[in-house]
DNA sequence: GCGATGATTTTTGTATACAATAAGAGCATG
DNA sequence: CATGCTCTTATTGTATACAAAAATCATCGC
């Protein structure tokens, strides 16, 4: 099969390659779902994508792979993470508790400024939701989340809420059902912007939770999904 | 200066030496605090120490850094991160909300196999504490805190957690007031193993959190601690 | 056709060479 | 004595060569 997703990470240039710039381009393509779970990332090839040897590619799988977006096994090719029925509900538990808590932080100190730039997102989404264009809806809605995680008074939360945002889109990409054209919740962005201007802290901590958990249910997690683990099965030892 | 540390990380000629095991030992020796905050860590120094070549270092440091353990700058060597006091304090509260919530989760659920094992780690400790021999004392701790990490029924909460606790250690060996002998928190230890056997997830969280916050409050964190920082002053773009 | 076996190819693991950058020592000068 | 300069040294950045492991594929026997 065609690798096809290549033309995708094609190199700009004029920016200057390194690691850093490496891991943000795969990054942003698992968070689009240009590279689907479980797609093979091997590092020649890589390497001739964009054009650095295979040192830079390494570091940047490295790091990668610490940020549980890409799974290595020893002598084994990278891949895209795949998590299991039981880790995708293990995610959304924790989004559900570091959200919760960003937005509560958050509650009454986003100045004008920053409200209306949530508010823009917000009113971009839903004018990509009626226009029927998905991608762009799911860009929106990242956008508003990633808003979040970004001016998060603490840092540390926010930087772990990045990671549960991509993670969480990876297990979407997985799970979401068949049938399904959208994850749009209708006005729970809207919502929420508006608890976090007016509202009290565990109301916007309240209401991320249960927007997160509409979302969890939106997905096909019955666990015949799963591919049965016989090691688990068999106690062997791996 | 002479590098004294090196003798504790000399390698055990019976193990096979990658770079999971060197993360572990690097991790290990910074938990301990035998590798204090900015301690220089040169990549052919570890790899003389290791006897492996900076390829396998490189990616042991490259993973340190994406757990916060080391920081790297470019062309320059990868030291022992050493937070700020802000930081510091963003440490404390994501571990405050993460371990509370792995407490309320685990209350009620851990059978009496565990329950004893948590009540030994206890004892070890309040004994080492009152035989004055503080290494092992924080060893205990540090035992204690690390076994709810590992029991989380959530494992993404479990591995944050993990990372929490050694960004503490980090902190405590940089912020520690002089004059104090321990951070012995007397029976917190215990009340937590009771209430994990006998009280309700929200007494378990809220006695986790004031736990850590007396720990936090132990800590010298007055502002004029920390390094002017000139560029905020001075508004340079770095 | 099906499964096992062995050769071939692909891919990763590690070491090493060389370039590029930063840090430090020594020295001259005001 | 402090300051600035240059040269040397220490250290990281990157590419590449070779070894080791895994995956693939063709072949053979049944």
């Amino acid at each position: 099969m065609t690798q096809r997703w290549q033309e995708n990470l094609n190199v700009d240039s004029s920016v200057r390659i390194n690691d850093q710039y490496i891991v943000e381009r795969i990054r942003h393509a698992v968070l689009t779902q240009r590279l689907p779970p479980n797609t093979r990332l091997p590092e020649v090839t890589l390497g001739e994508v964009f054009g650095v040897s295979r040192s830079v590619i390494r570091k940047a799988l490295t790091r990668l792979a610490s940020d549980h977006v890409i799974v290595q096994q020893p002598n084994q090719v990278a891949r895209v993470a795949a998590p299991d029925v039981a880790e995708t509900r293990e995610i959304f538990a924790a989004r559900r508790l570091i959200e919760g808590e960003v937005a509560s932080l958050l509650c009454g100190h986003l100045d004008t400024v920053q409200l209306d730039a949530l508010d823009t997102l917000v009113q971009a989404e839903q004018h990509a939701h009626e226009q029927g264009d998905e991608p762009r809806r799911i860009e929106q809605s990242l956008a508003i989340h990633h808003y979040l995680a970004d001016h998060a008074p603490n840092r540390i939360l926010g930087v772990m809420l990045t990671d549960l945002i991509l993670r969480t889109s990876i297990v979407i990409a997985l799970y979401k059902r068949s049938g399904m054209a959208s994850c749009y919740l209708g006005d729970d962005h809207a919502i929420l912007v508006e608890l976090l201007h007016h509202g009290e802290p565990d109301q916007a901590r309240s209401h991320v939770q249960t927007h997160l958990d509409s979302l969890e249910r939106l997905l096909d997690l019955s666990a015949s999904e799963t591919r049965i683990d016989l090691a688990s099965i068999f106690g062997a030892t791996l």
